[in-house]
DNA sequence: AGACTGCTGACAGAAACTGGCAGCATGCCG
DNA sequence: CGGCATGCTGCCAGTTTCTGTCAGCAGTCT
């Protein structure tokens, strides 16, 4: 095995962890002496790996993806920035700045005169129409990822004013509209929130019961939105 | 230097020549032996870059950009797959295909898990009204990106037929519709272009006389429509 | 205090890389 | 056709880099 094969599997083992990992159990891991997984540590983080050591701990890398060199084309490029540049402009604040950040972090490695090329690239995007959220959708995509419950307080179609429990699986984002998507409890049955009537939201201790996966499955059948498929 | 930052080197050198290239002019520039500079060639191509070479010519890089091992944070990746399938969903075939190849391409050099992840990922991007466009987009990306005039037969708002040929610059992407930005040389002055309305389009041999970069600046202060900065 | 862990330096052996050489195949030009 | 420029591969010795072992210091937890 080659050594930067190596350096993407100690980046494999890492993630698999969430509590701190020792050098020697790593070093196992890959096959290597613990001299050198230090070595490799350090080659990790000189990368930008964000990994952090404590002696008497371990190790314990942050969540996010290393990606090895790759190649894309002209069209692919463009479609990833432009893509980005959407999400830059229509995402919620956070998901916005990440755009910005992966963007960044693009250009970053480009040579000079790519860079420019991207800056003044000709796909653009317009702006959005003006009235936001209520809430905060970053909280949103928190409860997501890690299935827990919601408590919402929600004005229907008539301007009804309800308060529910739901189990949020899915964000869509449709023209102008991004919607929730979820099991609701007071229902049982799955409905759709628009964000922009979402009037409070607060992610509970208590997980949802059932599987993230296992929920869109019967709610795309009716609903024909899948992602597009990676 | 690395032999890993020999390679970047290499490929950004590759770039530059737009006509073939010796191997040998390429061991000069990278400082390293004809010999080495056939291994690194292999390298390279084992790693997904599109270099071709024939006997009695050189090398030729075929367009597209090899990008360096790098750190996405979560929601740098969420950001990223999220433009992806919007621009997989909303952009004209060609640009979605990218998207897709992109997306697909990321995949591939994830660990199944992580793939799998972003299989399920709960961003979703609802499907796009009906009613496309008449002509092929990816006419007039070529036609920027090449700053060529565009030749339109154009159906103005009252529904009047015209023949205008303008200098395309840009492909703006609004809720709806997607519009391109281009000096039209009829009116002698900038005009927006919905593509649903362009009936036909021809790329002319002829260039514009001014550099494409120097055309968004005067448009963009009245339009106040900018790239998210990379 | 003791056990566990991160981290660094030194050094010898192992592995990989590199350059030079030879040889063959392919395409261009006269 | 022959000559030339070029891509490509195998071989081998010299050089560089990587790796493992050993030692030592520092920080955290029980």
């Amino acid at each position: 095995m080659s050594r930067s094969e190596r350096l993407l599997d100690l980046m494999q083992v890492l993630r698999r962890y969430r509590q701190p990992v020792s050098g020697r159990r790593l070093a196992e891991e890959t096959g290597v002496s613990l001299r050198t997984l230090y070595r490799d540590i350090a080659s990790l983080q000189a990368r930008g790996a964000h990994i952090e050591g404590e002696p008497g701990i371990g190790y314990v890398l942050r969540p996010g993806f290393m990606l090895p060199p790759m190649m894309f084309s002209e069209e692919e490029i463009e479609a990833l920035v432009l893509g980005s540049r959407w999400v830059a402009k229509r995402g919620d604040p956070r998901l916005a700045a990440a755009a910005a950040d992966a963007l960044a972090k693009i250009g970053s490695v480009l040579p000079a005169d790519l860079k420019e090329k991207l800056e003044h690239s000709t796909l653009l995007v317009g702006p959005r129409k003006p009235g936001g959220e209520t809430i905060d959708l970053s909280l949103l995509r928190k409860s997501i990822r890690s299935e827990h419950k919601l408590a919402l307080r929600y004005l229907d179609n008539d301007g009804r004013d309800s308060r529910r429990t739901v189990w949020p699986f899915a964000l869509g984002f449709f023209e102008e509209v991004r919607v929730l998507a979820a099991w609701c409890e007071l229902r049982q049955d799955f409905r759709h929130f628009r964000t922009d009537r979402i009037a409070e939201a607060a992610m509970l201790d208590d997980r949802y019961p059932r599987r993230r996966q296992a929920l869109p499955k019967d709610w795309r059948a009716v609903n024909s939105i899948d992602p597009a498929g990676i």
